[in-house]
DNA sequence: GTGGTCTAGACCACC
DNA sequence: GTGGTCTAGACCACT
């Protein structure tokens, strides 16, 4: 069964970004479970119609953090989701720094501060 | 008085990025009121040791969004909170497609739901 | 009387381009008849919260257009209009080179063909 | 095959505004369809021997207008006339402010309305 | 290769 | 004085 990944070309994320985002993402959902082989370089490149060598970038910076192990002829493969590298100060503060970049574009636009915390509590639950 | 507008040159984050999100900032804290001024372009690019082109671009990106208006042979002013050019649907999908980049990225570093949701709401609360 | 002249700041109009444009504007409808004064550049700079240098300039170049006749220490008076010193041939090709610049840009917006002909058609309807 | 794009340094109107003419009057009459890629911003500047940064210029706003969709590390491609980002009244007022504009002047020049008829009449006629 | 960002200057029109 | 436009370069991230 194909993965369900999508690129928005339009949307001013890097491709690859989008990807790494996307895969951790359904690591953490379950979808991907360790020893779950991943689509191949080719196959996928192909699917999303992207440059084969985006994917290469993509699955080889999952690889140098833990998440995938790459078994050169057989393919790419999950591994165990790794013990999170940052402590959990350097964790908090980087949250906090993006988070005070976006909030008051957000709020310029004319967001209300309790609009912004049903958004992000919705966007969560689809996460569990 | 100067606003209090730094620049960290180190962070990878674009220079006229920090300056938008720092104007914004201090328009929805009050510290920048509609009819103020702000530092002109050559004054502020002095100040901050960057080039004046690059205040050009900044201020450019404000006046586009309708948060500030270029008077030429004035100056740059700040416009009252006008047209909020986005209506309501898109400035929330924006919003939401922003979050689903970001929070599986934050959940894979090992941050648990509630965890986010406290530092939201507290970085929510610093603006007011 | 006061005569109804408005700037608009916002236009991105030079704003001594708004008021020779107004100006000509009712000196073809008749509001403004050759012997009339026109405000004082005090006045005018007050009324319209603008720099006097900015009227000064503006009631030169109509003055050196013709349009109207500068009497130191009395005012600034309308002349009966000055017969147009473009030749027709020239005339044509400056507006049709105008219309070249525009269209595109409006139908490029969306407005049909026959919507800018409506539109043409009301405002010149408005001066007569 | 290279695109039928001419600058002319002389006539003072800014070489981005030509060039945004241009390529929306090229969108308009079919030449550039959705799809299609922009001649890359090194390449247009080399041939049009300006400098990149003005052909960034111009690309940035045709983007942002919704015209065309720049892709990093790809190039500028042409959308497929998707959003129209102005609600109809919008575009009605934006037309008519620059009609009220031009017609006095192109009056006072002594056209008289029906030789502006035409001319609009006849400049349509040639976008079709 | 592509676009994204930034620097260090210039000349012009406008207020 | 102000912003508007443009040049001639640089280095970086992305495909």
């Amino acid at each position: 069964m194909a993965l369900p990944l999508h690129i928005n070309i339009q949307s001013g994320i890097p491709v690859y970004r989008q990807l790494l985002d996307q895969i951790r993402h359904l690591a953490i959902c379950g979808s991907l479970r360790p020893g779950d082989p991943l689509p191949s370089i080719r196959e996928l490149a192909a699917e999303l119609a992207l440059n084969p060598s985006t994917i290469v970038k993509t699955y080889d910076m999952l690889a140098q953090e833990g998440l995938v192990e790459k078994r050169p002829g057989a393919g790419v493969f999950m591994l165990s989701p790794p013990t999170p590298r940052l402590d959990p100060g350097e964790r908090e503060s980087r949250i906090r720094a993006e988070l005070q970049r976006l909030l008051p574009e957000w709020r310029s636009l004319g967001s209300s501060p309790s609009q912004i915390m049903r958004l992000l509590g919705e966007e969560l639950e689809k996460l569990e």
